[in-house]
RNA sequence: GGCCCGUUAGCUCAACUGGUAGAGCAACAGACUCUUAAUCUGUAGGUUGAAGGUUCGAGUCCUUCACGGGUCACCA
C-alpha cells in the first residue's frame, strides 16, 4: 500500500520535470537531429588515449616548435565547458572535471558535413576528440582536431561559465553540478581520498588490521547521542544505526586482535550544523598494551605525518589562523582548562552545586545538570572556541566518561583526552575501562540519568559486560573525525564542504 | 527549536522612500579560419519561492508557510 502511494508522488515528479525550458527544447530537437544523422547517442565505450588533464601534465611544458615536431595524436574525452564559433573555426574547451583542454576544429580539417554536425553540440555534452596537439600564438596547449565522437547529450543548460555554480543549496543537491562547474571541489574530494588512505598506510604500517562491525546495532553504544532507529521485519526486532563501533572494536580486542581499526560512517540523530552531519565518517583504533598517554603520541605522529603528506608543510592555513601541527603539542588538564578560561577560581569547582548553578545559566530552561554535564558545558562555552592550536585536553570528570578507565592518581578523573583543533573536537581517546565490575556500575550510573531523562546516556550492554569477563588487556583507544579532520586541511568552515552528499530536507 | 539574512530569466546579479521587472553569460537567427569571460548585429526568454492581506497600485510593506545560509541553544 505503501509502495503505491510512493509509486504515484513519483510519476507526479517526472511530469514535473517533463515541462522542458526553451533552453532545454532547443537542446532535444538537437539530440534529435543527432538521432536522425545516425548517430548513436548512447554509445558503447571508446579507446581513448588519455585523460585531459594527462595531456595538461605531460605536454604543457613542452616547448611550441618540438611540439610540433613530435605530431602528438591523442584521442581525448571530455565535457564541453565553453565554445567559440568563428564561421568556419571553432575554439572550444572540454573538461575532465579537474583540467581544461583546449580544442581547435577548423572545417576544412574535420570535413564540412562534420564540421556542421559540430553545431549540434551544445556546452555540456560529453565527446572525444581525435586530433594533434600544438600551440597557439598564445602558446595555449590545444587539439587541433581531426575528428570527433559524440558521448553524451547534456539535456540542461550548464551555469554560467565564468561565475560557476554559486549557490549553495543547488551545489549540494546536485553535487555533479558543482564538480562540473568548480573544479576545486574535486580538489577537496582528491584530498579527502588521499587523507583516508594515507591513515590507512599508517595503520597498516603498523601492523593494525582494517576491520568492518556493525552498523545496525542492537544496542547502540560507545558514545552518548541519541541513535536512529529501524526495524528488522524477519527478526521482529527493533535495531539502531551505531552511534559508534566502539564497543564492537573492544569485543574484538578481547578476542586477541590487538591492533584493529575502522574507518566508516556511525549515525547521530542530533541537530545538523556547521559541524555535525547526522553521518559521519570516524576513524576509531584499538591497541591492546597503551594507554592514552600512548594515543596522544600516535596522534600527533599521524595528523602531523598527514599534514607533510598532504600540505606539503607542517604549518597549515585555517580560516584567519595559521595552525602549526608541530611536536609536541600543548597538553592541559580539563579542570586546569576549566578554570583558566572561565576565570573561575579552581576551589569554586569543589562547590558543585554552585557549578551546576553557574552552568544553567547557559543552556535552555529544564535542562536537567549532573556536575559532570555542567562541566561539560562550561567547556563548550568558555574552552573549546580558544583552542585553536592543536590541544590535548586531558583527564575530564570520569562521571562523563563511562567508557574510560579512572586516573590512577585521581580517581574521579578519567583517563582520557580529547582533542581540540580550531575549536574543533577532533578526536577522543581513552585508556580502555577494562573492569566489568566497574563497567556495570558506570552503565548503571547512566542508567540513573536516563531515567531523568537523559536521553543521550549511554545504555546497558550486558553482552559487552560479560566480553570484558573474559579479560581485556590494558588498551588505548581513540575516534577521530575524519570530515573535521578533512575540513581542517581543505581550510572549510563547514562539514558539508567535505561531505559529497550531506543531508538536506528533501525538495517539496 | 529561537533570532537574523536570503529566495527575481537556465546561471550570476540589479531594480532608490511602494509607481511600466533590467543587465551579463547562456539560448535562438546572422557575420567571422589563432579565439580564449572571443567580437559584432538582431530576437526571444519572468505567475519575482508559495498562499493570503494592506493599497488606486506590491519584487518592494504585513501575516503564514516552504527551502537554504548564518548564529545561539541542543549535541561530538
Amino acid at each position: 500500500m505503501t509502495d503505491q502511494k510512493e509509486e504515484k508522488i513519483d510519476l507526479r515528479e517526472a511530469h514535473t520535470q517533463s515541462e522542458r525550458s526553451e533552453q532545454e527544447l532547443a537542446r532535444d530537437v538537437k539530440l534529435e537531429k543527432l538521432v536522425q544523422e545516425g548517430i548513436d547517442i548512447h554509445p558503447h565505450k571508446v579507446d581513448v588515449t588519455h585523460s585531459v588533464t594527462e595531456i595538461v601534465s605531460q605536454y604543457t611544458s613542452i616547448k611550441k616548435e618540438d611540439l610540433e615536431k613530435q605530431q602528438t595524436e591523442v584521442f581525448v574525452p571530455g565535457r564541453i565547458l565553453s565554445i567559440r564559433r568563428m564561421g568556419r573555426a571553432t575554439f572550444f574547451h572540454v573538461s575532465d572535471g579537474r583540467n581544461k583542454l583546449q580544442v581547435y576544429l577548423r572545417g576544412d580539417k574535420v570535413g564540412q558535413e562534420s564540421y556542421e554536425r559540430f553545431s549540434l553540440f551544445d556546452i555540456g555534452d560529453i565527446i572525444a576528440i581525435k586530433g594533434v596537439l600544438f600551440k597557439t600564438r598564445t602558446e595555449e596547449l590545444t587539439v587541433l582536431a581531426e575528428s570527433f565522437v559524440f558521448l553524451a547529450k547534456c539535456r540542461h543548460p550548464l551555469p554560467e561559465k565564468f561565475h560557476g555554480l554559486q549557490d549553495v543549496e543547488l551545489r549540494y543537491r546536485k553535487r555533479y553540478l558543482d564538480l562540473i562547474m568548480n573544479p576545486e571541489i574535486g580538489d577537496i574530494f582528491r584530498l579527502r581520498s588521499t587523507l583516508i588512505s594515507d591513515i590507512r598506510k599508517y595503520f597498516d604500517e603498523r601492523g593494525y588490521i582494517e576491520v568492518e562491525t556493525p552498523m545496525m546495532q542492537a544496542v547502540p553504544g560507545g558514545a552518548l547521542a541519541r541513535p536512529f532507529k529501524t526495524f528488522h521485519n524477519a527478526l521482529g526486532i527493533d535495531l539502531y544505526l551505531r552511534i559508534a563501533p566502539e564497543l564492537y572494536l573492544k569485543r574484538l580486542t578481547v578476542g586477541g586482535m590487538n591492533k584493529v581499526y575502522e574507518i566508516n560512517r556511525s549515525f547521530r540523530n542530533e541537530g545538523i550544523s556547521s559541524e555535525h552531519n547526522p553521518e559521519f565518517t570516524m576513524l576509531e583504533f584499538y591497541e591492546a598494551y597503551t594507554d592514552y598517554n600512548d594515543m596522544m603520541n600516535m596522534t600527533e605522529e599521524l595528523i602531523n605525518r598527514l599534514s607533510l603528506a598532504l600540505k606539503g608543510t607542517e604549518e597549515i592555513p585555517y580560516g584567519e589562523h595559521t595552525i602549526s601541527f608541530k611536536r609536541p603539542w600543548k597538553r592541559m588538564k580539563f579542570m586546569e582548562a576549566l578554570s583558566y578560561y572561565s576565570g573561575l577560581a579552581p576551589s569554586r569547582f569543589e562547590n558543585k552545586e554552585g557549578i551546576v548553578e553557574f552552568a544553567s545559566d547557559f543552556v535552555s530552561e529544564g535542562t536537567s545538570l549532573t556536575y559532570g554535564k555542567a562541566l561539560d558545558v562550561i567547556f563548550d562555552k568558555f574552552v573549546k572556541q580558544n583552542l585553536i592550536q592543536p590541544t590535548f585536553i586531558t583527564n575530564p570528570p570520569k562521571e562523563i566518561s563511562p567508557l574510560a578507565k579512572a586516573s590512577k592518581e585521581n580517581p574521579d578523573e578519567a583517563e582520557r583526552f580529547e582533542l581540540v583543533i580550531a575549536g574543533m573536537e577532533l578526536a577522543n581517546a581513552f585508556s580502555e575501562l577494562s573492569d566489568p565490575e566497574e563497567q556495570r556500575k558506570r552503565f548503571e550510573q547512566q542508567a540513573e540519568e536516563r531515567k531523568k531523562g537523559d536521553d543521550e546516556s549511554h545504555r546497558i550492554d550486558i553482552d559487552y559486560i560479560q566480553a570484558l569477563e573474559y579479560g581485556l588487556p590494558p588498551a588505548g583507544g581513540e575516534g577521530i573525525g575524519i570530515d573535521r579532520l578533512v575540513m581542517l586541511f581543505t581550510d572549510k568552515k563547514s562539514i558539508r564542504e567535505v561531505i559529497l552528499f550531506p543531508l538536506l530536507r528533501p525538495k517539496k
